[in-house]
DNA sequence: CGCCAGGACTACT
DNA sequence: AGTAGTCATGGC
């Protein structure tokens, strides 16, 4: 099947900016690749695999343009609120600059952050690979690195518009091995070919690796991701933090886009900076502390405050006062 | 060459 | 309870 359909302006709350959601860094899943006018992503509708196709202008009112594409016979309306969802359009955005406008310290985060919406994961365990293999690791490496764990072990659908992978199960991860072959014993020939050794290394995860192996296992065996959803907040940050490779900011991530707990406030160093220059008088302040008042001062939206913080931050350049300065002149 | 990337973990006081 | 060292990998 194949179908076209619009989600127009007034079925959702605010503005939208398609570009700058998926552009914007968020840790849940890889970018969306462009093609054209439209971004492109394979996406499990009630466990079928579907191409979507999605476009549209920001700059007006105009309807959000998607082209849905599957072997199997899916409903537009299951299709649409996937969308719904993954894009955020189901948060009200005029309600989140009511509440960012009362705090002359987040005013100025509106005008920069126009219709940018959290991009939220397909899947809980997609989320928490995901977020574990952002931990100190750059945007662009961890977008390569994600693309390459779904090449080697996701289900491959080819469309018209390309091959795509789906995000590859816990059973699946639990058995992926670290390296496939001892370096050591490889002749220099053969160690050539590692990059498409089908191991965890080759996706250049590199000591992450452990993490992902050992949480998929744990995922498999011990520990019910659905049952965290419904929890509270402070239980559910509990008990994802068990899983290996999780602390508190990936937790909080896997919080926020996994689950949709919008009270989640992942610190990580730059929110760690801007809160302590806007809250804290520029003083060093643990993490731990950062993220209470996250969660205390701004409720229900802490998640969309640290995120048109962050945004904020590297749009205005407040990013690159708040290095460290290596050497003053 | 050195430093850092949206941190987490371990091994120390 | 707080703090330094370590962890792959690639880009600059």
């Amino acid at each position: 099947m194949k179908i076209k359909f619009k989600i127009e302006s007034n079925e959702y709350k605010g503005p939208f900016n398609l570009e700058m959601t998926i552009g914007s860094g968020q840790t849940s899943q890889p970018a969306w690749e462009k093609n054209g006018k439209y971004f492109q992503e394979l996406i499990m509708v009630k466990n079928k695999p579907c191409l979507v196709k999605i476009a549209h202008n920001s700059n007006t009112d105009s309807p959000i343009d998607i082209i849905a594409e599957s072997p199997h016979e899916i409903e537009k309306e299951h299709i649409k609120d996937n969308i719904m969802e993954i894009f955020g359009l189901n948060d009200d955005l005029l309600k989140l600059y009511d509440f960012l406008s009362s705090d002359p310290k987040l005013e100025p985060t509106i005008d920069f952050c126009k219709g940018l919406r959290l991009f939220k994961a397909h899947s809980v365990f997609e989320s928490v690979i995901c977020s574990i293999t952002s931990a100190h690791n750059s945007i662009r490496q961890w977008n390569k690195a994600i693309r390459l764990i779904k090449e080697k072990w996701g289900d491959e659908y080819k469309f018209s518009d390309g091959t795509f992978y789906s995000f590859p199960s816990p059973e699946t991860l639990a058995e992926a091995p670290e390296y496939e072959f001892d370096e050591a014993e490889c002749s220099p020939d053969f160690l050539k070919t590692r990059t498409s050794w089908k191991d965890l290394r080759s996706c250049r995860v590199g000591y992450r690796s452990k993490y992902i192996i050992k949480t998929s296992q744990m995922v498999q065996n011990e520990v019910d991701l659905e049952k965290i959803r419904n929890m509270d907040y402070e239980s559910a940050f509990e008990s994802i933090l068990k899983l290996p490779g999780v602390g508190p900011k990936v937790g909080d991530c896997i919080l926020l886009y996994g689950y949709g707990f919008g009270k989640a406030f992942p610190v990580d160093i730059w929110i760690s900076r801007i809160v302590s220059r806007l809250y804290f008088e520029g003083k060093n302040v643990p993490n731990p502390k950062m993220r209470s008042l996250g969660i205390e001062k701004f409720g229900d939206y802490a998640g969309y405050t640290q995120l048109y913080l962050f945004h904020y931050a590297r749009k205005s350049g407040l990013m690159e006062k708040l290095k460290p300065e290596k050497s003053q002149k």
